[in-house]
DNA sequence: CTGAAAGCGCTAACAT
DNA sequence: ATGTTAGCGCTTTCAG
């Protein structure tokens, strides 16, 4: 009931374990008939190899590493189920790690993927701090970072262009005429919050009313603004998510989002457009294959995205 | 540049690589004074020990593999994040696959994981046929099987009593004096659609309208609810997911789900509470710790869950 | 075309 | 308390 291995091929078919190694490797210089011979064997045996050896032998070992700030929301969740079918065809496998609920920071994600042995990381970072990333790829380690933009850092990336994707939101919302904006943003530290937060100054012309702080999830933007004395006339959210749980409260309030109040969200995960949400649309699956692409290349290249803004009901 | 390895923190240190394994290990037998010397050389050559070496010489991985249909749907994302928040506590690794949209097959999905070297699988079933199940739980790999009953099937499960937990649900509406009902389900071959459909029928006291059999994505039951000529008093769904969009089309038509239409929707996924959806909530973070320790262990059982019957306003 | 030898990095078992 | 030997399953290299 043990695995088999090469050699128990090898004997079953009355070859050295090197032939049928050539056979499992599409190795040419077997003939046919001994290779026809190990074939059946390897049938029979229910025969597979053992990808660690074979990566301990070659020193690749055919896994990509992740790093995502939460596997639970649904931007990530798509972003990894599109890595995970590009993987599946070059035959490679996934591994992800999620910083936010669990390591709390990159260097552990980072360091739990190098232990566990990836040829490369797709990481998508948090405020940051390059010189981590740059130890990895001296190590060997091929890094893409995907999302932030960091002209210094010596290692791939595919960024979104955070300040001209907002600047769209905020020009639109003044020309809608409108004055008074709240923007309900994640942590300072984090360039998104901080690209977006710029971006929107930009495009609206003119300071928001309030920038509220908050912990990424729908609860707290929720909370934040039934707490609100009075509604601004637009609120503009660090992601899709947030931007729910500021209709929610809307709702709750009996204000009617797109009508009274207009609320854009960011991300264009696909309850965006169940909830009718307008929303700042990053075309994730092409930066994933570019991402992918890199991640499997040694050539260092920073690639830009713009992302779009997508009008629909509730703005 | 090259990964450090124990032979060179041996060098470094002046002992065997034997001894920096027992180190490296917390393995007794390591004079205090010679522990600090390796301890030292090992910070300063940043060595971090070898998995795949270790796993071909102890024939453990320490990784477990999980099959779902798709990561995307965040009742998966949230199990695989909560599988990854466990797993990091005792130092395994997560190797993921979904079936919907990559593998087709969970034939294929679970010969990914055993080429990829896991120790145990917890796998998600679809409509099935366990012998495939088996065989691996054969090869040595712990299989649990996370949502589906199996009764014959020799190997670990933590299941959902779909049925029990539909029945409430036509119970509920039953009680409500609702007459006509849509069931708004996926593939009537599996396992889910028919626990979920009888049980309706079961609590209902009689027949539905209509059951639909549909694509599980929100596009599908938006599309069929759009159709319809005439809605009914309510609808169950198969999930959430197409809960909200059989919402989304009720208020496209003018109807106000909750007040001229009932909607329920199953998993208790994040957005339901904040969408008001009234829905069917299975208890995951037990049932995918109970799977996870089952996963670990080798005894086998079968686990039952109760789903419970969540009212919020749609319905 | 085929095979024997060596070794990837690590550790269990047995010395010393 | 420390070191030596052997070998996990595979592939690279070189020799037939």
């Amino acid at each position: 009931m043990k695995r088999p291995t090469l050699k128990d091929v090898a004997r079953k078919a009355g070859t050295s374990p090197m032939t049928v190694s050539r056979v499992v490797n599409n190795k040419p210089g077997v003939s046919e008939e001994t290779k026809a011979r190990i074939t059946k064997a390897i049938e029979e045996l229910g025969y597979k190899p053992h990808s660690d050896a074979r990566s301990l032998r070659v020193g690749k070992t055919c896994r990509i590493g992740v790093v995502v700030s939460d596997i639970r929301n649904p931007f990530y969740a798509e972003m990894v189920g599109d890595i995970e079918d590009l993987a599946e065809k070059v035959g490679m496998t996934v591994i992800v790690t999620d910083t936010e609920r669990k390591l709390k920071q990159e260097q552990r994600a980072l360091e739990a993927l190098y232990n566990s042995g990836v040829d490369s990381i797709i990481i998508a970072p948090e405020g940051y701090n390059v010189e981590h990333l740059e130890a990895y790829k001296k190590n060997g380690i091929n890094i893409v970072s995907f999302g932030v933009h960091c002209p210094e850092g010596h290692f791939s990336e595919v960024w979104i262009d955070e300040i001209t994707g907002a600047k769209k939101v905020g020009a639109y919302l003044a020309s809608r005429g409108i004055e008074k904006a709240i923007l309900v943003m994640g942590n300072p530290r984090k360039f998104t919050t901080r690209g977006r937060t710029e971006g929107f100054i930009q495009g609206f012309g003119k300071d928001p009313n309030r920038i509220l702080h908050l912990p990424v999830n729908w609860q707290s933007a929720y909370k934040a603004v039934i707490k609100l004395d009075k509604l601004p006339e637009a609120f503009f959210c660090y992601n899709d998510i947030m931007a729910l749980g500021v209709i929610k409260a809307l709702r709750e309030k009996g204000a009617i989002p797109g009508e009274d109040v207009a609320v854009v969200g960011y991300d264009d995960v696909f309850f965006a457009e169940l909830s009718a949400l307008t929303t700042v649309r990053i075309d994730k699956t092409r930066m994933v294959n570019t991402a992918f692409s890199l991640a499997l290349s040694d050539v260092v290249e920073k690639i830009k995205f713009v992302p779009e803004l997508i009008l629909r009901k509730s703005a």
